[in-house]
DNA sequence: TAACAATTGTTATAAGATAACATTTACTAT
DNA sequence: ATAGTAAATGTTATCTTATAACAATTGTTA
């Protein structure tokens, strides 16, 4: 297998996958995945690593399309409230999620060299801190996990914890 | 014990206390808690909740005092290098380390209507990720757990995960 | 097809953060 | 003491991220 010399690690899931199943989930809940909210998925998937507002502006106006930054952001908000997409509060940028059907926290191993993403989904993690939360009668609404790091492929033949 | 309306839930660490232990810890490791930096470290200490970097910059001003934004974010860059305060990424706002001694990833949970912060310091739930890190090859260089929702002052009577 | 709601476009501006360089302050070695 | 140096702060400008307010367009429904 090949790679770019951008994408030294591409993302397992296929963007055509993401695509179609994002129709899907958004006809049985009535939500309009219109052409903008589309192409602005498409746009996520399509790119190695997590992308800004402002770039995805910027892919946009490649196509030839008008908007500003309003434009993008509402998209973002939609795809957002769907589940579609996670905000990486840690960089500003916003990333495919993995596994749109099933709500959840994603969380999240970012690479701090190639900006490439990881999402896990743990749920241990995830009970651990609602166990913290009810503990002190925290209602909890969302979570947000993101931990920065070194991928393998940028660590190189580095052993971990040894360096 | 009487309530200030700006404060419903005062912090349990003492402002003058954290100071005290920044002042020794600082002394301890050679770095220079200037009165910039100890005063920027103070306000963000005196106030209930998380301030951001301008709202820190206004106090600063207030006091007299001169300087951009620049100013700010260096004395902040300081702090957080000296694990005095912490970064809420999520809301863009900075603060104060409720265990400084003992470096950490700050595991929070802010309350969505009020603004407080209580910080957790759950080693499962960092040993948990690094766990997951760790069997993906990924170095952890830093954590950032964040839990949005609504504390028990905001909630009222309700029972958690009944309404 | 008129009326209404939802979506997108447009302009302006707010909010968060940093680059580059000048000035001041503190430390070091004579 | 004081010149030289490094560290810290001040200053100006600019960049990035995000939203407010309103106009134009598109889609839906009666």
């Amino acid at each position: 297998m090949t790679l770019s010399p951008d994408s030294c690690h591409p993302l397992s899931s296929d963007p055509r996958q993401a695509l179609e199943q994002a129709e899907i989930l958004c006809q049985r809940r009535g939500a309009r995945l219109t052409e903008l909210r589309r192409r602005v998925l498409e746009i996520i998937w399509s790119n190695p690593t997590p992308l800004s507002a402002y770039a995805i502006l910027d892919l946009l106006r490649d196509d030839g399309r008008q908007g500003g930054p309003p434009t993008v952001y509402r998209a973002l908000d939609f795809l957002l409230g769907q589940g579609l997409i996670h905000r990486l509060a840690s960089l500003n940028v916003f990333t495919g999620c993995r596994q749109p059907d099933s709500r959840h926290n994603g969380q999240f191993l970012i690479c701090r060299d190639c900006g490439q993403v990881d999402e896990l989904s743990n749920p241990a993690v995830e009970e651990l801190l609602r166990a913290e939360a009810t503990a002190r009668q925290f209602e909890v609404l969302a979570q947000m996990v993101e931990v920065l790091g070194r991928c393998p492929d940028c660590r190189g033949g580095e052993t971990p914890y040894a360096g």
